[in-house]
DNA sequence: GCTCTGCGCAGAGGA
């Protein structure tokens, strides 16, 4: 039987004399999550005994296959042979990361911690890689090499490499493994599978094998090896993958593959009269459990919050290539280390800055991990309700589009709806993603009908499952590494609060007719390490932001423009090119850039010094935070960063930009909504434009006029969240109306939807996240400004649940419905807000009043508040709200 | 018990 729950209380470790011997035993009580179970004393033998050392109270275990006994009158667990104990199993621990643990448990901290850098061997090891599996998939390997080389140009002409001597390498490389591999294939039937996507809901493992044959993993190394065996941290990584097959095959393989593409030079086989490249070594299970023992060790390390200090293992620091950065590491974070320390540490105030933002990414890396439970645990009904998941699928096609390369279609129930999107990362299975064959794949194509999935192999597509990705965590954590341990002085002087920023040079007059405006781009010229242009909304920033831009390029700062959202990112290029400027760089994924901006899009195929000095010579790149973090955008420099819609930042979200440049420039709006979090009690919630603004108001300018909203449509926002000093920018915005609008016949409105701002009770009820009567009240409302002769485009729905918005969507297929979130950053003429609750304002939706101000501040010349009146007079705010829309 | 965008997927290697 298997026993999984939270430890209540840890023993000490005994030694016993047994039937078999000397044995250590360790128990533990374990409160059952299931059943009726009273806790229950587990015996963990042997080599398990280990977890002594690492077991705290709380943390969750995992013991399978245990035996129940009777021993003084009451019943208890036992581990058996067969058992497996695991810690956290919820804690998806990666297989490069037992790798790393496994040559010393620091150096897995520190990869994590400072991420790797470009270079060569890397980037020749992945080209050998792709090769790999292009040759396991049927391609020629010549057109493979050369495809795959053209490929990766921008790295190689980062690293200034010659391409012809590239593709030789890998030709070098890729040879020895195709003669083995054709060799292989005439004398038995092989069955290859290449870029296995692994999950293991048991281990609490996930990876990707190189390749599966026959049921046992084979991983490729290009790296010398220069000893007859396979290196110990290659075979733990092949064990890791062997553990999450057998799991999923209830067998475990009880071999594994290594290739080493070194081993098979010349003088290599001469030597040893050895042809294959390959080496087999037999994974048993005393060394399937050892990999679970140093995966729990992470498990358990990353629970208590612990830094590995390098004394958990036996590695020798003097043969360590991390030797350098471990000892700055922990000399800079007065950690304790096994390889010594070096330099001075940072004052305390940073080092418990690191400690705080350090733990909150790793809490949000746990929320990642929850996402990915979800996988497994929902039953298909709840996954259904949860849209993480398209499910149910008629499978109806799959063609190879390239070598390797699939396309697979099905078809889907119309009313299906899913978070998933155009573009998405998704595991593709044929019924279970874990438990059944899955593939890890990209949507292609995704309408009402039907859904377009592109893979590695083909499968009969079933299910499409959002794909969680601890990307973006990494790259935090890095962020906050580069800015606290690499930062200036003189740059964190002033994110601590001991400098002001400084500003030199002469006032200027770049736009005329604004002055607030003006201040701020003479602010942003003129500044000697940081500038802060707060925009609500409609006050014209993003024209703002593009004649910052537009001057610093003039004269001679190179500049780097990031934002949170592609969308921003896209915007804030696009005011820039109608200024006239189109010098832009677009860095990023063809699926997240708009359509417009696809001629500006960097192409990373192609020549490597040509592409490396487009790159480089750009006066302006523009890409996400997220991709700011990526390894060829780190190796970029910048004079000055300018950051849009910096207030849904977080601290180290906008480090990822900010750490390019010298100096840099926030733009955003902490009244509007704050950066999307998942752990609740996390440090994360606040932006570091919000932090700078409240710290150094003399390096902000408010803009506070705004060419959006009528007078009486403004004013709420203007009151609660500006301290009145948000006004509208001319006399014609101030009284703009619907009578303006070409078309438009406002007295053939009915009579309560005549003025700017009106409200209504259509008397709903919630249900759930929705409310249907009110959802019918929206679509006749809308109606009325349909037939008054408002075009359907100038109509803008928004509710704050997202099921809200479906059910209005239903009800009106051409007018844009949407969340309050998705709604932040543009603008219609007539809105209409669905405020969907009744009764209360209880919801965690309600509680952050700047999700009102978004809603609030979309309509220019209409807006109607739609929602229940004993909802919105039981909270102070909303009270104040209803009485203004009321008039 | 709510909102949700990112990402060149994860891993590629060096004595």
């Amino acid at each position: 039987m298997n026993v999984r729950g939270p430890v209540v209380d840890a023993g000490e470790v005994r030694s016993v004399n047994t039937s078999y011997g000397q044995s250590d035993l360790f128990e533990v009580t374990v409160r059952p999550e299931r059943g009726a179970m009273e806790p229950t004393r587990v015996t963990l033998w042997g080599k398990w005994a280990e977890l002594a050392d690492w077991i705290d109270e709380g943390m969750e275990l995992l013991v399978t296959d245990a035996e129940a006994d009777e021993y003084r009158g009451e019943v208890q667990l036992s581990t058996t042979g067969d058992s497996f104990v695991v810690v956290e199993p919820d804690f998806l621990v990666d297989v490069t990361d037992v790798r790393s643990w496994v040559q010393c448990p620091r150096m897995y901290y520190l990869n994590k911690l400072g991420g790797i850098p470009l270079n060569y061997p890397v980037v020749k090891g992945t080209l050998v890689h792709e090769v790999f599996g292009d040759l396991l998939r049927g391609r020629d390997i010549e057109e493979s090499i050369e495809d795959r080389v053209e490929e990766r140009a921008v790295d190689l002409g980062l690293l200034g490499r010659d391409p012809t001597e590239v593709a030789d390498e890998v030709r070098k490389n890729a040879a020895a493994i195709e003669g083995w591999l054709n060799q292989g294939l005439l004398t038995e039937e092989d069955e290859w599978r290449s870029e296995q996507t692994l999950v293991s809901e048991t281990f609490g493992i996930k990876g990707r094998a190189d390749a599966v044959r026959r049921g046992i993993p084979v991983e490729l190394k290009t790296g010398k090896n220069t000893r007859s065996e396979p290196r110990f941290q290659d075979k733990v990584q092949a064990a890791c993958y062997a553990l999450v097959l057998g799991e999923r095959e209830a067998e475990y393989p009880d071999t594994g593959t290594l290739i080493y593409t070194k081993n098979t030079t010349l003088e290599r086989i001469e030597e040893s009269g050895d042809l294959s490249p390959a080496k087999d070594f037999s994974v048993s299970g005393g060394f399937l459990k050892y990999v679970v023992r140093q995966r729990n060790q992470i498990a358990a390390t990353e629970f208590r919050g612990d830094v590995p200090t390098g004394y958990e293992a036996d590695a020798k620091c003097e043969y360590c290539f991390e030797q350098d950065t471990c000892m700055v590491v922990s000399g800079r974070l007065g950690q304790e280390s096994k390889a010594g320390t070096v330099g001075t540490p940072v004052p305390d105030e940073e080092r418990a800055y690191f400690d705080t933002y350090y733990t909150a990414v790793e809490a949000e890396r746990r929320a990642v991990h929850r996402e990915y439970r979800k996988l497994w645990e929902q039953t298909a009904e709840e996954r259904a309700d949860d849209d993480r998941a398209l499910i149910g699928l008629e499978p109806t096609g799959r063609e190879e589009i390239s070598a390797g390369r699939w396309r697979l279609t099905a078809r889907k129930q119309p009313e299906a709806v899913s978070k998933i999107r155009e573009g998405n990362l998704v595991l593709a299975s044929e019924g279970h993603p874990t438990r059944e064959r899955a593939e890890l794949g990209r949507v292609e194509r995704l309408d009402g009908e039907e859904i377009v999935v592109t893979t590695d192999e083909p499968l009969a597509l079933r299910r499409v499952d959002v794909y969680p990705s601890e990307l973006t965590v990494d790259r935090l954590l890095t962020a906050l590494h580069d800015a606290i341990l690499k930062g200036s002085p003189e740059r964190k002087d002033l994110l601590f609060g001991r400098r002001a920023p400084e500003f030199a040079g002469s006032h200027e007059t770049y736009i005329g007719n604004n002055e607030a405006q003006n201040e701020a781009v003479n602010l942003a010229l003129n500044a000697e390490d940081v500038a802060l242009v707060h925009g609500p909304p409609g006050t014209g920033k993003t024209y703002t932001l593009a004649t910052i831009l537009r001057e610093f390029v003039e004269r001679g700062d190179r500049v780097l423009l990031s934002a949170f959202t592609n969308r921003a990112v896209d915007n804030a290029m696009e005011a820039l090119i109608d200024q006239g400027f189109d010098d832009v760089v677009r860095v990023g994924s063809e699926s997240g850039v708009r359509d417009d901006m696809h001629e500006y899009l960097f192409e990373k195929r192609g020549d490597p010094v040509e592409r490396a000095n487009e790159l480089r010579e750009a006066p302006v790149v523009a890409a996400t935070t997220a991709s700011c973090g990526s390894r060829m955008l780190r190796e970029q420099e910048f004079d000055v960063a300018v950051v849009d819609e910096a207030g849904q930042l977080t601290e180290p979200g906008t480090f990822l930009a900010t750490n390019l440049a010298e100096r840099f420039v926030l733009v955003g709006d902490h009244e509007q909504l704050p950066p999307v979090v998942q752990a609740d009690e996390s440090e994360l919630h606040g932006s570091l434009f919000q932090r700078l603004i409240e710290r150094y108001p003399d390096a902000s300018v408010l803009l506070d006029r705004q060419y959006r909203m009528a007078q009486r449509i403004q004013w709420f926002s203007s009151q609660e969240f500006y301290d009145g000093k948000l006004r509208p920018a001319t006399p014609e915005v101030a009284g703009r109306s619907l009578a303006d609008l070409r078309g438009v016949d406002p007295s053939a409105l009915p009579a309560h939807l005549r003025d700017r701002v009106t409200y209504l009770d259509p008397d709903g009820r919630q249900v759930g996240n929705t409310n249907p009567t009110e959802a019918e009240a929206v679509a006749e409302t809308v109606q009325s400004f349909l037939d008054a002769g408002v075009a359907p485009d100038d109509v803008g729905v928004i509710a704050p649940f997202r099921a809200q918005v479906s059910e209005i969507s239903r009800r009106l297929p051409e007018v844009a419905v949407d969340t309050v979130d998705r709604f932040q950053g543009s603008a219609k003429e007539v809105v209409v807000l669905s405020v969907t609750t009744t009764g209360d304002v209880e919801s965690p939706i309600f509680e952050d009043h700047r999700r009102m101000n978004v809603a609030l501040t979309r309509a220019k010349r209409a807006l109607v508040v739609v929602g229940d009146e004993a909802a919105l007079s039981s909270e102070p705010f909303y009270e104040r709200l209803l009485r203004w829309a009321r008039g």
